[in-house]
DNA sequence: ATTAAGTTTTGCCTTAGGGCAAGATTTTAA
DNA sequence: TTAAAATCTTGCCCTAAGGCAAAACTTAAT
Protein backbone atom coordinates (compact mmCIF):
# COMPACT_ATOMS: atom_id res chain seq x y z
CA UNK A 1 0.00 0.00 0.00
CA UNK A 2 2.92 2.54 1.24
CA UNK A 3 5.69 0.39 -1.32
CA UNK A 4 5.37 2.81 -4.24
CA UNK A 5 5.17 6.05 -1.91
CA UNK A 6 8.32 4.84 -0.04
CA UNK A 7 10.14 4.16 -3.25
CA UNK A 8 9.36 7.33 -4.87
CA UNK A 9 11.10 9.03 -1.95
CA UNK A 10 13.24 6.89 -1.05
CA UNK A 11 15.11 6.71 -4.18
CA UNK A 12 14.19 10.20 -5.55
CA UNK A 13 14.53 11.87 -3.04
CA UNK A 14 16.81 10.23 -0.08
CA UNK A 15 14.07 9.81 2.67
CA UNK A 16 15.36 7.35 5.19
CA UNK A 17 13.26 4.46 6.14
CA UNK A 18 12.98 5.87 9.66
CA UNK A 19 11.82 8.74 8.14
CA UNK A 20 8.98 7.40 6.08
CA UNK A 21 7.93 5.49 9.11
CA UNK A 22 7.17 9.30 10.45
CA UNK A 23 5.51 10.45 6.80
CA UNK A 24 3.27 7.68 6.01
CA UNK A 25 0.96 8.70 9.20
CA UNK A 26 -0.58 11.16 7.28
CA UNK A 27 -0.82 9.61 4.08
CA UNK A 28 -4.50 7.56 4.08
CA UNK A 29 -5.61 5.34 1.26
CA UNK A 30 -8.64 6.31 -1.01
CA UNK A 31 -9.96 3.54 -3.45
CA UNK A 32 -12.15 6.04 -5.98
CA UNK A 33 -14.46 4.22 -8.74
CA UNK A 34 -14.63 5.74 -12.59
CA UNK A 35 -15.69 9.18 -12.69
CA UNK A 36 -15.43 10.16 -8.83
CA UNK A 37 -14.73 13.88 -7.95
CA UNK A 38 -11.62 14.49 -5.60
CA UNK A 39 -12.47 18.22 -5.83
CA UNK A 40 -15.54 20.47 -7.62
CA UNK A 41 -14.80 23.83 -9.18
CA UNK A 42 -15.63 26.49 -6.47
CA UNK A 43 -14.22 24.10 -3.57
CA UNK A 44 -10.79 25.09 -1.87
CA UNK A 45 -8.47 21.79 -2.39
CA UNK A 46 -7.50 20.40 1.40
CA UNK A 47 -5.57 17.69 0.01
CA UNK A 48 -2.37 16.14 -2.03
CA UNK A 49 -2.76 12.88 -3.82
CA UNK A 50 0.03 10.47 -4.63
CA UNK A 51 -1.75 8.13 -7.22
CA UNK A 52 -0.81 3.91 -6.54
CA UNK A 53 -3.15 2.98 -9.34
CA UNK A 54 -5.29 4.46 -12.38
CA UNK A 55 -5.69 7.74 -13.59
CA UNK A 56 -6.51 11.36 -12.04
CA UNK A 57 -7.73 14.05 -14.21
CA UNK A 58 -7.98 17.91 -14.29
CA UNK A 59 -9.93 20.12 -15.81
CA UNK A 60 -12.59 23.04 -16.42
CA UNK A 61 -15.10 24.11 -18.28
CA UNK A 62 -15.54 27.32 -20.18
CA UNK A 63 -18.87 29.16 -20.61
CA UNK A 64 -20.31 27.13 -23.05
CA UNK A 65 -20.13 24.36 -20.45
CA UNK A 66 -17.07 22.27 -22.59
CA UNK A 67 -14.35 20.80 -20.97
CA UNK A 68 -10.83 21.82 -21.12
CA UNK A 69 -8.28 19.10 -19.69
CA UNK A 70 -4.86 20.03 -18.27
CA UNK A 71 -3.29 17.49 -16.87
CA UNK A 72 -3.40 13.37 -16.08
CA UNK A 73 -1.85 11.85 -12.77
CA UNK A 74 -0.72 8.58 -13.65
CA UNK A 75 0.73 5.65 -11.07
CA UNK A 76 3.51 7.11 -8.87
CA UNK A 77 2.76 10.57 -9.63
CA UNK A 78 1.47 13.38 -7.11
CA UNK A 79 -1.47 14.95 -8.14
CA UNK A 80 -3.73 17.95 -6.86
CA UNK A 81 -5.24 21.32 -8.23
CA UNK A 82 -1.98 22.95 -7.16
CA UNK A 83 -2.90 26.59 -7.35
CA UNK A 84 -6.12 26.03 -4.90
CA UNK A 85 -3.68 23.85 -2.84
CA UNK A 86 -1.25 26.42 -2.43
CA UNK A 87 -3.32 29.78 -1.92
CA UNK A 88 -6.41 27.64 -0.29
CA UNK A 89 -8.70 29.74 -2.21
CA UNK A 90 -11.63 28.29 -4.31
CA UNK A 91 -10.31 26.19 -7.24
CA UNK A 92 -11.23 26.73 -10.86
CA UNK A 93 -10.01 23.15 -11.48
CA UNK A 94 -11.90 19.91 -10.95
CA UNK A 95 -10.37 16.86 -9.90
CA UNK A 96 -11.52 13.52 -11.01
CA UNK A 97 -10.89 10.06 -11.45
CA UNK A 98 -11.03 9.10 -14.91
CA UNK A 99 -10.68 4.87 -14.03
CA UNK A 100 -10.86 3.37 -10.90
CA UNK A 101 -8.00 3.78 -8.88
CA UNK A 102 -5.94 4.47 -5.79
CA UNK A 103 -4.86 7.02 -4.35
CA UNK A 104 -3.14 8.32 -0.98
CA UNK A 105 -4.03 11.29 0.63
CA UNK A 106 -2.60 13.57 2.78
CA UNK A 107 -4.49 17.13 4.22
CA UNK A 108 -2.66 20.10 3.11
CA UNK A 109 -1.57 21.72 6.49
CA UNK A 110 -0.01 18.28 7.23
CA UNK A 111 1.63 18.26 3.87
CA UNK A 112 3.39 21.84 4.52
CA UNK A 113 4.33 20.94 8.02
CA UNK A 114 6.17 18.05 6.37
CA UNK A 115 7.60 20.21 4.11
CA UNK A 116 9.10 22.84 6.76
CA UNK A 117 10.57 19.74 8.82
CA UNK A 118 11.81 17.50 6.60
CA UNK A 119 14.23 18.60 4.12
CA UNK A 120 14.09 15.48 2.08
CA UNK A 121 10.38 15.87 1.63
CA UNK A 122 11.02 19.55 1.35
CA UNK A 123 13.09 18.76 -1.59
CA UNK A 124 10.27 16.41 -3.13
CA UNK A 125 7.94 19.26 -2.80
CA UNK A 126 10.33 21.85 -4.76
CA UNK A 127 11.25 19.20 -7.42
CA UNK A 128 7.43 18.70 -7.92
CA UNK A 129 7.05 22.29 -8.26
CA UNK A 130 9.71 22.19 -10.88
CA UNK A 131 8.38 19.51 -13.02
CA UNK A 132 4.78 20.49 -12.54
CA UNK A 133 6.09 23.59 -13.91
CA UNK A 134 8.19 22.33 -17.12
CA UNK A 135 5.16 20.55 -17.95
CA UNK A 136 3.08 23.22 -18.43
CA UNK A 137 5.99 24.83 -20.39
CA UNK A 138 6.12 21.90 -22.84
CA UNK A 139 2.22 22.24 -23.07
CA UNK A 140 2.31 25.64 -23.76
CA UNK A 141 5.17 25.26 -26.26
CA UNK A 142 3.72 22.35 -27.78
CA UNK A 143 0.27 23.84 -28.48
CA UNK A 144 0.51 27.86 -29.69
CA UNK A 145 1.39 27.82 -33.48
CA UNK A 146 0.75 24.14 -33.71
CA UNK A 147 -2.02 22.24 -35.90
CA UNK A 148 -4.18 19.81 -34.50
CA UNK A 149 -2.61 17.47 -36.12
CA UNK A 150 0.66 18.61 -35.16
CA UNK A 151 -0.76 18.78 -31.72
CA UNK A 152 -2.22 14.87 -32.04
CA UNK A 153 1.45 13.85 -33.05
CA UNK A 154 3.04 15.57 -30.49
CA UNK A 155 0.84 13.76 -27.44
CA UNK A 156 1.92 10.56 -29.13
CA UNK A 157 5.64 11.25 -28.76
CA UNK A 158 5.69 12.59 -25.45
CA UNK A 159 2.55 11.21 -23.87
CA UNK A 160 1.68 7.88 -25.63
CA UNK A 161 0.45 6.46 -22.07
CA UNK A 162 -2.86 9.31 -22.63
CA UNK A 163 -3.31 7.94 -26.12
CA UNK A 164 -3.66 4.18 -25.55
CA UNK A 165 -5.54 4.49 -21.89
CA UNK A 166 -8.35 6.93 -22.50
CA UNK A 167 -11.23 7.91 -24.17
CA UNK A 168 -11.17 9.93 -27.17
CA UNK A 169 -13.61 12.71 -25.30
CA UNK A 170 -11.40 12.79 -22.97
CA UNK A 171 -8.04 12.98 -25.08
CA UNK A 172 -9.81 15.43 -27.52
CA UNK A 173 -10.55 18.18 -24.20
CA UNK A 174 -6.97 17.80 -23.35
CA UNK A 175 -5.83 18.56 -27.46
CA UNK A 176 -8.05 21.12 -27.36
CA UNK A 177 -10.16 19.96 -30.45
CA UNK A 178 -13.92 18.73 -30.66
CA UNK A 179 -14.62 15.05 -30.45
CA UNK A 180 -15.45 15.26 -34.24
CA UNK A 181 -11.98 16.93 -35.06
CA UNK A 182 -10.19 14.34 -33.06
CA UNK A 183 -11.94 11.54 -35.18
CA UNK A 184 -11.29 12.94 -38.24
CA UNK A 185 -7.78 13.35 -37.10
CA UNK A 186 -6.84 9.75 -36.19
CA UNK A 187 -7.51 8.73 -39.86
CA UNK A 188 -5.17 11.07 -41.14
CA UNK A 189 -2.37 9.95 -39.56
CA UNK B 1 20.93 49.73 -7.54
CA UNK B 2 20.15 46.57 -5.23
CA UNK B 3 17.19 48.85 -3.80
CA UNK B 4 14.45 47.34 -5.56
CA UNK B 5 16.10 43.80 -5.20
CA UNK B 6 16.27 44.30 -1.59
CA UNK B 7 12.68 45.23 -1.09
CA UNK B 8 12.01 42.35 -2.67
CA UNK B 9 13.90 39.90 -0.59
CA UNK B 10 13.44 41.48 2.53
CA UNK B 11 9.51 42.65 2.51
CA UNK B 12 8.54 39.67 0.82
CA UNK B 13 10.70 36.94 2.18
CA UNK B 14 12.16 38.30 5.28
CA UNK B 15 15.58 38.12 4.42
CA UNK B 16 17.51 40.62 6.85
CA UNK B 17 19.56 43.49 5.77
CA UNK B 18 23.11 41.67 6.99
CA UNK B 19 21.73 38.81 4.75
CA UNK B 20 21.62 40.92 2.00
CA UNK B 21 24.94 42.06 2.18
CA UNK B 22 25.96 38.60 1.58
CA UNK B 23 23.58 37.69 -1.20
CA UNK B 24 24.13 41.21 -3.18
CA UNK B 25 27.54 40.14 -3.74
CA UNK B 26 26.46 37.87 -6.56
CA UNK B 27 24.83 39.75 -8.81
CA UNK B 28 26.21 42.36 -10.94
CA UNK B 29 24.15 44.80 -13.27
CA UNK B 30 23.69 44.79 -16.81
CA UNK B 31 22.41 47.62 -18.94
CA UNK B 32 20.74 46.04 -22.11
CA UNK B 33 19.40 47.79 -25.37
CA UNK B 34 16.05 47.10 -27.54
CA UNK B 35 16.78 43.38 -28.98
CA UNK B 36 19.79 42.40 -27.11
CA UNK B 37 19.57 38.46 -26.68
CA UNK B 38 20.13 37.64 -22.99
CA UNK B 39 20.11 33.74 -24.66
CA UNK B 40 19.53 32.16 -27.38
CA UNK B 41 17.99 28.66 -28.79
CA UNK B 42 20.22 25.72 -27.75
CA UNK B 43 22.57 27.61 -25.30
CA UNK B 44 22.83 26.48 -22.16
CA UNK B 45 21.17 29.00 -20.05
CA UNK B 46 23.72 29.62 -16.71
CA UNK B 47 22.11 32.72 -15.26
CA UNK B 48 19.13 34.18 -13.33
CA UNK B 49 17.79 37.95 -13.72
CA UNK B 50 16.37 40.46 -11.39
CA UNK B 51 14.73 42.92 -13.96
CA UNK B 52 15.67 46.69 -12.25
CA UNK B 53 13.45 48.68 -15.24
CA UNK B 54 12.43 47.78 -18.56
CA UNK B 55 10.89 44.14 -20.07
CA UNK B 56 12.60 40.96 -20.73
CA UNK B 57 10.89 38.26 -23.36
CA UNK B 58 11.00 34.96 -23.44
CA UNK B 59 10.27 33.02 -26.79
CA UNK B 60 10.57 30.21 -29.46
CA UNK B 61 10.20 29.82 -32.80
CA UNK B 62 7.97 26.85 -34.46
CA UNK B 63 9.28 24.74 -37.55
CA UNK B 64 8.02 28.11 -40.23
CA UNK B 65 9.98 30.45 -38.37
CA UNK B 66 7.44 32.21 -36.35
CA UNK B 67 7.74 33.59 -32.76
CA UNK B 68 5.89 32.34 -29.85
CA UNK B 69 5.74 34.46 -26.90
CA UNK B 70 5.24 32.66 -23.09
CA UNK B 71 6.43 35.02 -20.86
CA UNK B 72 6.92 38.74 -20.49
CA UNK B 73 9.34 39.61 -17.06
CA UNK B 74 8.44 43.51 -15.87
CA UNK B 75 10.23 45.91 -13.44
CA UNK B 76 10.84 44.06 -9.99
CA UNK B 77 10.37 40.41 -11.30
CA UNK B 78 12.53 37.44 -11.58
CA UNK B 79 12.91 36.26 -15.20
CA UNK B 80 15.16 33.18 -16.75
CA UNK B 81 14.70 30.45 -19.42
CA UNK B 82 13.57 28.28 -16.24
CA UNK B 83 13.59 24.43 -17.78
CA UNK B 84 17.51 25.05 -19.01
CA UNK B 85 18.41 26.86 -15.87
CA UNK B 86 16.93 24.08 -13.59
CA UNK B 87 18.58 21.40 -16.11
CA UNK B 88 21.53 23.05 -17.41
CA UNK B 89 20.52 21.75 -20.76
CA UNK B 90 20.21 23.29 -24.08
CA UNK B 91 17.83 25.71 -24.13
CA UNK B 92 14.19 25.81 -26.22
CA UNK B 93 13.66 29.41 -25.93
CA UNK B 94 15.58 32.88 -26.51
CA UNK B 95 15.22 35.12 -24.14
CA UNK B 96 15.33 38.96 -25.78
CA UNK B 97 15.00 42.50 -23.70
CA UNK B 98 11.68 44.17 -25.53
CA UNK B 99 13.19 48.03 -24.92
CA UNK B 100 16.36 49.41 -23.09
CA UNK B 101 16.32 47.26 -19.31
CA UNK B 102 18.57 46.84 -17.06
CA UNK B 103 18.58 44.13 -15.28
CA UNK B 104 20.95 42.18 -12.07
CA UNK B 105 22.65 39.23 -13.19
CA UNK B 106 23.17 35.57 -10.94
CA UNK B 107 25.16 32.79 -11.63
CA UNK B 108 23.35 29.27 -11.78
CA UNK B 109 25.80 27.84 -8.94
CA UNK B 110 25.70 30.94 -6.90
CA UNK B 111 21.75 31.09 -7.15
CA UNK B 112 21.44 27.41 -6.17
CA UNK B 113 23.91 27.83 -3.24
CA UNK B 114 22.33 30.90 -1.86
CA UNK B 115 18.83 28.69 -2.20
CA UNK B 116 21.21 25.66 -0.26
CA UNK B 117 22.18 27.93 2.08
CA UNK B 118 20.04 30.42 3.30
CA UNK B 119 16.42 29.37 4.40
CA UNK B 120 14.64 32.93 3.13
CA UNK B 121 16.42 32.30 -0.02
CA UNK B 122 15.35 28.99 -1.03
CA UNK B 123 11.51 30.50 0.13
CA UNK B 124 12.08 33.29 -2.07
CA UNK B 125 12.80 30.10 -4.67
CA UNK B 126 10.22 27.88 -3.59
CA UNK B 127 7.62 31.16 -4.08
CA UNK B 128 8.97 31.72 -7.76
CA UNK B 129 8.37 28.52 -9.02
CA UNK B 130 5.17 28.24 -7.20
CA UNK B 131 4.51 31.56 -8.96
CA UNK B 132 5.72 30.48 -12.25
CA UNK B 133 3.83 26.97 -12.03
CA UNK B 134 0.12 29.50 -11.35
CA UNK B 135 1.61 31.66 -14.35
CA UNK B 136 1.21 29.30 -16.46
CA UNK B 137 -1.80 27.33 -15.47
CA UNK B 138 -3.79 30.91 -16.15
CA UNK B 139 -1.89 31.41 -19.31
CA UNK B 140 -3.15 27.49 -20.52
CA UNK B 141 -6.79 27.94 -19.17
CA UNK B 142 -7.09 31.48 -20.19
CA UNK B 143 -6.20 30.23 -24.03
CA UNK B 144 -7.55 26.92 -24.75
CA UNK B 145 -11.15 26.33 -25.71
CA UNK B 146 -11.24 30.62 -26.13
CA UNK B 147 -11.59 32.17 -29.33
CA UNK B 148 -8.92 34.86 -30.09
CA UNK B 149 -11.40 37.95 -29.31
CA UNK B 150 -11.92 36.45 -26.04
CA UNK B 151 -7.81 35.79 -25.55
CA UNK B 152 -7.99 39.64 -25.99
CA UNK B 153 -9.82 40.66 -23.90
CA UNK B 154 -8.23 37.93 -20.86
CA UNK B 155 -4.63 39.71 -21.68
CA UNK B 156 -6.66 43.25 -21.38
CA UNK B 157 -8.10 42.24 -17.98
CA UNK B 158 -5.12 40.31 -16.47
CA UNK B 159 -1.92 41.99 -17.98
CA UNK B 160 -3.09 45.70 -19.33
CA UNK B 161 0.70 46.54 -19.60
CA UNK B 162 1.76 44.03 -21.89
CA UNK B 163 -1.18 45.47 -24.27
CA UNK B 164 -0.24 49.17 -23.55
CA UNK B 165 3.92 49.22 -23.37
CA UNK B 166 4.41 46.52 -26.12
CA UNK B 167 4.35 46.49 -30.03
CA UNK B 168 1.40 44.76 -31.64
CA UNK B 169 3.95 42.00 -33.05
CA UNK B 170 4.74 41.09 -29.96
CA UNK B 171 1.69 40.64 -28.44
CA UNK B 172 0.15 38.76 -31.09
CA UNK B 173 2.93 36.05 -30.86
CA UNK B 174 1.78 35.92 -27.39
CA UNK B 175 -2.13 35.37 -27.86
CA UNK B 176 -1.07 32.91 -30.23
CA UNK B 177 -2.47 35.25 -33.72
CA UNK B 178 -1.15 36.50 -36.45
CA UNK B 179 -0.43 40.33 -36.49
CA UNK B 180 -3.03 40.61 -39.36
CA UNK B 181 -6.19 38.82 -36.86
CA UNK B 182 -4.71 41.47 -34.19
CA UNK B 183 -5.09 44.48 -35.98
CA UNK B 184 -8.49 43.39 -37.06
CA UNK B 185 -9.55 42.60 -33.53
CA UNK B 186 -8.84 45.76 -31.86
CA UNK B 187 -11.41 47.44 -33.84
CA UNK B 188 -13.72 44.60 -33.16
CA UNK B 189 -13.59 45.54 -28.90
C1' DA C 1 -30.00 -11.84 -23.66
C1' DT C 2 -31.92 -7.47 -24.45
C1' DT C 3 -32.39 -2.93 -23.78
C1' DA C 4 -30.55 1.29 -22.71
C1' DA C 5 -26.82 4.58 -22.44
C1' DG C 6 -22.81 6.23 -23.96
C1' DT C 7 -19.09 6.73 -27.49
C1' DT C 8 -17.12 7.13 -32.05
C1' DT C 9 -17.41 8.00 -36.90
C1' DT C 10 -18.96 10.42 -41.03
C1' DG C 11 -21.50 13.75 -44.30
C1' DC C 12 -22.74 18.36 -45.01
C1' DC C 13 -22.37 23.10 -44.27
C1' DT C 14 -20.56 27.23 -41.58
C1' DT C 15 -17.11 30.13 -39.54
C1' DA C 16 -12.84 31.90 -37.34
C1' DG C 17 -8.62 32.94 -38.45
C1' DG C 18 -4.49 32.69 -41.79
C1' DG C 19 -1.79 34.41 -45.95
C1' DC C 20 -0.69 37.75 -49.31
C1' DA C 21 -0.31 42.22 -51.15
C1' DA C 22 -0.94 47.02 -51.18
C1' DG C 23 -1.57 51.18 -48.67
C1' DA C 24 -1.25 54.00 -44.36
C1' DT C 25 1.11 55.21 -40.44
C1' DT C 26 4.80 55.48 -37.17
C1' DT C 27 9.62 55.13 -35.79
C1' DT C 28 14.44 55.56 -36.56
C1' DA C 29 18.50 57.39 -38.43
C1' DA C 30 21.27 60.64 -41.10
C1' DT D 1 13.93 67.61 -41.76
C1' DT D 2 13.73 64.20 -44.77
C1' DA D 3 14.56 59.70 -46.38
C1' DA D 4 14.41 54.94 -45.11
C1' DA D 5 12.76 51.26 -42.43
C1' DA D 6 9.58 49.20 -39.61
C1' DT D 7 5.05 48.57 -38.17
C1' DC D 8 0.13 48.54 -38.57
C1' DT D 9 -4.23 48.24 -41.19
C1' DT D 10 -7.36 46.50 -44.66
C1' DG D 11 -9.34 43.95 -48.80
C1' DC D 12 -9.63 39.61 -50.93
C1' DC D 13 -9.57 34.84 -50.93
C1' DC D 14 -8.52 30.25 -48.72
C1' DT D 15 -8.25 26.54 -45.23
C1' DA D 16 -8.53 24.25 -40.75
C1' DA D 17 -11.58 23.21 -37.53
C1' DG D 18 -16.35 23.52 -35.47
C1' DG D 19 -21.47 22.33 -35.18
C1' DC D 20 -25.29 19.42 -36.14
C1' DA D 21 -27.49 15.20 -37.20
C1' DA D 22 -27.66 10.54 -38.13
C1' DA D 23 -25.47 6.07 -38.29
C1' DA D 24 -22.33 2.59 -36.36
C1' DC D 25 -20.40 0.71 -32.70
C1' DT D 26 -19.35 -0.23 -27.45
C1' DT D 27 -20.21 -0.73 -22.82
C1' DA D 28 -23.08 -1.19 -18.83
C1' DA D 29 -27.24 -2.64 -16.49
C1' DT D 30 -31.29 -5.40 -15.85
Amino acid sequence: MFDQLFHYLNNGHGLSPDQFEVVREFFTLRRLKRKDFLLRQGKICRHMYFVNSGCLRLFTTNTEGQEMTRYFAFEDKFGTALTSFINQEPSFEFMQSVTESEVLEIRQEDYYRLVDEIPEFSSSYRNMLEQAYMTSQQRIYGFQGYSALERLKWLMANHPKILSKLSSRVIASYLGVTQYTLSRLKSEL
